[in-house]
DNA sequence: CTGAAAGCGCTTACAG
DNA sequence: CTGAAAGCGCTTACAG
């Protein structure tokens, strides 16, 4: 099983041109005569000849890779977005060498440098983030970084998130307005953006009107804790009348512990989350949720990668989209709220 | 933002050695001495430089990139088996080209040549089927390739799947063991292999004890057409006692039209399913069914691609890995049923 | 062990 | 438009 590889050469030998002649052929935007392009064409054909993609990246200093560093798989919002993101990133020719990233930031750190051995063109990480260093690392490399769904405070840094913090208070003023009197949170995780600013955003919504939580945790993104947390509230003599939990799969994991009590969501107890993956809507949770609107965060972060890249003195962009409340059964919809 | 590359000639400068010998000392297996591994060292930490993959690759021969096609990425299966390939491959230092997978089989072949012209050093497809075209001249280009999850009649090819067929018998024998006496099956979509071998086998063990399906559909691995025909079958004036149902994703939309119209899991209708996704084991579902053990698939996938590799005259390996059923609430247990 | 040199497969000024 | 040549950043025989 020996590895024949046809090279421009090849192609150029047999065509009766020079290899540079072959190159021009394939290089979109250099030019040559109809009679080359034809004979070349015809060649490569014959020979099954296709461009070495990584020679190209070697003299034009363009890998056309995108290096993607993911984590949080278990949280359907997360193959989406590489869905989507991978498909967006391929038709523009681009395609994405994925990296799973560890706990740590230290590990995250060793899997960003592993991505610039790979000469990435940018980098994508969805629900992490870097230290400073690596955010300097990168800029001094040229590489532009865009963080999805996670804000830093850096303005080297493009980021994309929905509006976390307008979505906490969204959700607020939903839970009191439907009369609610011992509102709890289960909250995303608060070494994160994320969960810092969808807790922040709902306290102040609370504030406003005068309430106070009935109770707060950190989840952790974690759907075992988000049950432990659960389990905990419901245990107590006065239990919550709602929850809001800081994002959709821990919001499964809290209604699955609900039941498991035999509590009812959006009867005994509302429960709000955060996201509307697709299982939220699926009838077995009808979850009441913010949209975070995933394709308008994949183009944002799509185009602002690409605008860099090509245009290598563009500034970084931190980018908010607003998501919307999606009401369903699992809380109670306060009396003539506007949808 | 200037792109500032630093490469071994500049260590080399600095240390005051010879590029090669910067480059021995990045290489694992070359030999230097302790005096100049220890100057290129300092040298290169000061300088921050990191080899150039890329052009490693192109001189070896090797990327150390494995390409990976999938689709499906909302059946919480693939996700998993993605987390956990990417995860094996980095452990042995290769990283994944994704590429998300057209659905049609052109669409396909069209990205396994993208792949291919990125000299990735094998090709692992999940869920996805190739035409022998492409099979052919990946063979000629000495590339490896894995179908994971899928089979193919091509002793070319090496493919990684649970033992369908007789996770498929283990289905009959358990329904009808409990007493079902009208099975009927939402089968897997019949243009793939797992859906016709779980199929094959069901219909196999419903024969050998004299029974035949109740009814009979493909749900071509489709929420919504497995929705459908979950409608249709319990419109009837008989309704089954029992669904086997391709997968766990389409069993989930099973449960949630059974539920929309009253009927209980378990007790009205036993529902099985196949893969055991972590989704299965939560109590919104508590879904009986195959388990089809990702990590021992991964680790099958992985070990055969990198012997392939390594030992570019190592024979594909068809593997199949048996899978357990897992017994949960959504389907009646037969009276002293052996775990 | 070490350095000079060739070469991996391309693109891209540079002449013509 | 076209070809000869340099060069992208490495690895790896080849001498010494």
């Amino acid at each position: 099983m020996e590895r024949v590889r046809i090279t421009s050469a090849d192609v150029a030998a047999r065509a009766g041109v020079s290899q540079s002649a072959v190159s021009r052929v394939f290089t979109p935007g250099a030019s040559a005569s109809a009679r080359t392009i034809e004979k070349v064409r015809k060649a490569a054909a014959e020979l099954g000849y296709r461009p070495n993609v990584l020679a190209r990246a070697m003299v034009s200093g363009k890998s056309r890779i995108i290096g993607l560093v993911v984590a949080y798989l278990d949280n359907q919002f997360y193959p989406l977005a590489l869905e989507r993101l991978s498909n967006a990133l391929q038709a523009e020719g681009y395609h994405i060498l994925i990296f799973t990233a560890p706990n740590s930031t230290d590990g995250i750190d060793g899997v960003m440098q592993d991505l610039m051995d790979y000469q990435v063109d940018g980098i994508i990480t969805a629900s992490v983030s870097i230290s400073s260093t690596l955010a300097d690392r990168a800029e001094a490399a040229g590489i532009p970084v865009v963080l999805f769904n996670r804000g830093q405070g850096d303005a080297a840094l493009s980021s994309v998130t929905s509006a976390n913090v307008d979505g906490g208070r969204k959700v607020a003023e939903f839970l009191l307005a439907g009369g609610h009197e011992r509102i709890a949170h289960i909250a995303g995780w608060q070494n994160s953006s994320t969960g810092r600013d969808r807790q922040a955003g709902f306290l102040a919504g609370l504030a406003e009107a005068g309430a106070e939580p009935f109770a707060l945790f950190d989840g952790m993104y974690n759907r075992d804790v988000a049950m432990g947390c659960t389990r905990e509230l419901i245990s107590g003599a006065e239990i919550p009348d709602a929850i809001f939990v800081g994002n959709d799969h821990m919001a499964f994991a809290v209604i699955d512990a609900l039941r498991e009590a035999g509590l009812v969501p959006g009867q005994d107890i509302s429960i709000v989350g955060y996201d509307d993956v697709p299982l939220a809507a699926w009838a077995a949770f009808d979850l009441t949720t913010i949209r975070q609107p995933v394709n308008r965060m994949v183009n944002a972060t799509v185009s602002t990668m690409l605008a860099q890249i090509e245009q290598p003195d563009t500034a970084p962009q931190q980018i908010e989209i607003e998501g919307e409340l999606i009401l369903r059964s699992s809380a109670r919809i306060p009396e003539g709220w506007k949808t």
